[in-house]
Order: structure tokens, then sequence, then C-alpha cells
RNA sequence: GGAGAGAUGUCCGAGUGGUUUAAGGAGCACGCCUGGAAAGCGUGUGGGUGUUAACGCGCCUCCUGGGUUCGAAUCCCAGUCUCUCCGCCA
């Protein structure tokens, strides 16, 4: 969410944001109504002053046992004029609070203006491998090698969803259990959070009102499945005082994320690449505001580690502002190459929210004893995406005998095998 | 799922309709006192918001949201969370 005021006082930097993220606002509807809400509120406050003042003369005079029945007869008129004042104020205030909850962020002026083509390949790591033999698909080799089964997914669950089983299985919780061992040397503490979310939390984020039909809700319990353990991650701080020698929080965590890809069915069907269900490892900061963007940058470097150690090939670009999400100021993709479908697969996004999502939630800190609280700033990352790892391992490590080499660091994560076969 | 108890300021804790504009204590900050300190004494002590150039002046805030009343921490309704017991359960 962004401040009132600011809104109030730069109209047009926030239309031409909203353009640029290619999101509809109403933003004479929230100036008009922040008009009207201040107004209103003056006038109602005029009138409680008065009485509260006169409240407080009947206590007296009742106590004197002087009448009162000509003030408490007076009042009750003024006391009906300010319920009236109350409840529109109430609407007012309910209706402003709609419209604001859908005025995306800012995006930072590093972020180039335009759509996806816009996107700037910031750098690349790592030579794509070459192969004497045409690179299997990740759906051909996790078939072949019995890791990956996509027909029994589709058929417990439907399409999108998928089975890993036999080594596929172990390889996984292998990647899950060394991203978790890296992060947490780099600084991170785990966390392991609840998988379902209520409505305040995930409008604290910025998922609500804006994605709703992206998320699976479970309706009889107003609880939503988590599309990213940045919903829970960060919302635990929701409505905190932080204290500022607690600063920066780093928090790793590793759950399952649940996306409905509606508005994606046709895209990426094949394989694991896009999916209701995958695992992600997750990389959740809460800073001081003068540290946010610096922090970015070691967020980044951090992901890539990974790729590092993995030894995949990626690319990082800069999100142009049309691809840039709703609560997000700036964004970096990781985007690795997958020799076998052909294409970079984006495996982590690290984002800076400056203090968007903490206005939302109500995060705050004291930057210094005296000071006033100030909101907090927030960022996150995915450190990575399990799903397309997979892939990438798969893909780019694949030799012409039919069997994926494993990298170095992974090796004491499998028993210390070199190779699936 | 059932029964009960509870939630008050930074903390402890009083308070069941009107000098509570939240008692009292602790903590913290500042001042006095002191050679310095402790003790003692005094003063101050949250958040949100409206207005204002600012000082200031107001309003809201006793878990949350409604309601009753001229007036609510206090009464009524709904909900959230914590604790105890019972039941069920991996």
């Amino acid at each position: 969410m962004l401040d009132i005021k600011f809104i109030r006082e730069n109209p047009e930097a926030v239309q031409t944001a909203a353009l640029q993220k290619r999101m509809e606002i109403d933003l004479d509807g929230i100036l008009r109504l922040d008009r009207r809400r201040r107004e209103n509120i003056t006038e109602a406050e005029q009138l409680k002053k008065q009485l509260n003042a006169a409240s407080a003369e009947i206590g007296k005079k009742k106590k004197a046992g002087e009448d009162t029945s000509g003030a408490i007869a007076a009042m009750k008129e003024v006391s009906a004029r300010i319920g009236e004042m109350d409840d529109a104020c109430r609407e007012i205030e309910a209706e402003l609070r709609r419209k604001m909850l859908r005025v995306p962020n800012i995006p930072d002026p590093s972020s180039p203006v335009g759509g996806e083509d816009k996107n700037i390949d910031l750098r690349s790591w790592g030579e794509k491998p070459e192969f004497t033999f045409t690179p299997a698909p990740h759906w051909e080799l996790g078939e072949k090698m019995r890791m990956l089964d996509l027909p029994r997914g589709a058929k417990v669950s439907g399409s999108g969803f998928f089975v890993l089983t036999g080594i596929g299985a172990k390889l996984q919780r292998a990647v899950i259990n060394f991203m978790l061992d890296r992060h947490v040397a780099a600084g991170y503490t785990e966390v392991r959070p609840p998988y379902l979310v209520n409505t305040a939390t995930m409008t604290g984020t910025g998922q609500l009102p804006k994605l709703e039909d992206d998320m699976y809700r479970i309706a009889n319990d107003d609880l939503y499945l988590i599309p990213t353990a940045e919903v829970p991650v960060t919302n635990m701080h929701a409505g905190e005082t932080l204290r500022a020698e607690d600063l920066p929080l780093k928090y790793v965590a590793y759950t399952p994320c649940f996306r409905r890809e509606a508005g994606a069915h046709g895209k990426d069907t094949r394989g694991m690449i896009r999916v209701h269900q995958f695992d992600k490892v997750e990389l959740v900061k809460i800073v001081r505001p003068e540290d946010s963007w610096n922090e970015l940058e070691s967020l980044l470097a951090d992901a890539e580690n990974i790729l590092q150690l993995l030894e995949l090939p990626y690319r990082v670009r800069v999100l142009a502002t049309g691809d840039l999400s709703f609560a997000a100021a700036k964004c970096y993709d990781l985007e690795v190459w997958a020799p076998g479908v052909g294409n970079y697969l984006e495996v982590s996004s690290c984002s800076n929210f400056l203090d968007f999502q903490a206005r939302r939630m109500n995060a705050r800190y004291r930057p210094a004893p005296k000071e006033k609280l100030q909101f907090v700033h927030t960022l996150n990352g995915s450190g990575l995406a399990l799903p397309r790892t997979i892939i990438a391992l798969l893909e780019n490590h694949q030799t012409k005998q039919g069997t994926v080499r494993i990298p170095e660091a992974l090796r004491p994560y499998l028993g210390g095998i070199d190779q699936i076969k």
C-alpha cells in the first residue's frame, strides 16, 4: 500500500506507475474519498468535543443533584448526528481502503519502462553445455530413469500435477537440503511456516485482493493455500514493532507452493515447467529502509550462488515495469538454461518491495530511541524453485550414455554418488 | 467438537456506568540534591489520526468489530487469541 499522503501530493506519479505496470486504479475516486473523509472527520470531531465536554458537565451536575434533563435532550441530538457521521465515515474509509489496496507499488526508476521485451539482460554466468547428441527434455529423461511420473500425477490430481519417484524424489530432497544448508550458512534463519494462511496474511504481502483467482481457497475455513513461502514468512511480523538492533531479519523457508495458474492454460504444458503444486526454498528479508537496495543485491547473490554450485548456466534480468509484480518496486529474475526444452526457465525472482508490504502489514521499527516509528522494508527471492532446478540439473548434466552427472556440491546429499543411471 | 477461565499503557497491577482527562507500583528519561554515586524529591513517559507554516488545539485507542446510553475499560451481541479440563485424532 502506498501512503495516502504520498498519493495526495503525487497523484501523477501514482497514475504513471499504474500505467507502467498496466494496472487499473481509481485515482480520482481515491482523491475524492480522501477529501471527503477528512472533511467528515473534522466536522465530526468538533461535535465529539462538544459532546465530551457536555457529558462531563452532566456528570458533575448529577452528582450535585441538579437537573440535567435539558442538557441530556440536547446531547441526544448531537449524539445521533455523530452516529450518522461516523457511519458515513466508516463507509468512506472502507471504500477508500478497498481502492487503496488495488494501487500497485511504484517501480523504481532503475526498472526499464515497457513490457516483457524491455527486460534487460544484466549478465550471464556459466557456459551452455555442448552436446554431441540432441539433449533430451526432462520429461523423457525423467520417464526413462523412473524419476518422474506425469501420467500418475494427472491421475490422482489432474493436469499440472506430477509425482517424483525413487531417485527423483530423493534428488529433490537432496537439493532442498543443500539449498537450506547453504542459506543457513549465509546467515538466514530456517523457518517452517504454515501452508494455509488467512485473508489478512494474503492481503499483507499483496496477493489479495488482486490475485484472488490465482489461489486455492479453502472456503469452509476461509483459508488459502500459500502460493509462496513469502506470504507466511513475511507476515510473521505483521503488526509488530521490531527492535532496530534485530534488523535485518533473514529467513529461509522450504514449503510447497500452490498456484491455480488461471489464465496460463496451454502455456508450458509439457513436463513440470508450469505446475499447480511445487516445492520452493524461499528467502525473505526484513530490513532497515536505508539498507534495502544493498540487501537486494546480496539476496540476488545468495540465490545465484545456488546455481553456481549446481554448475548450471543462467542469466540475470532486470524486469521491465510491465513485468513487475503488483507489490514490487524492482525485481531481478534468475533464469536457468534448460537445453532439453531449449529455453531459459525462471527459477527465482528477487524483489524489493520497499515499505509497500510493511505498510499493508503494519510492520514497523524505531530507528533510534525517541525517534518516530517507521515502516521496515521487505524483500524476498526464491532460492530456488525446485521443479525447474531439477529440470535444469537433468537437462544440463545429461550424458551420451543416458546418465546424469551429479555436481560436486550435491554429492554429499546423495550418499556420495557422482551420477544417476 | 463440548465446558470453563482470561486478554488493561514498556512491565506488574487496580478498576462492574459519570472528578479514570486509566489509581498505584516498577522500569526508563530528564532535572534537583551529591566531590561522585546510591537513596530521596520533582517532572515526563505509547500508538493512530484531524487541523496548523509551526507552537499548539482536538479526536480515536483498556484484544477486535458492532450495539445500548447524554456518557462505556465497566452493560449487551458477535468474533479472535491464550490457558485449563473433557471428547476425538496423526
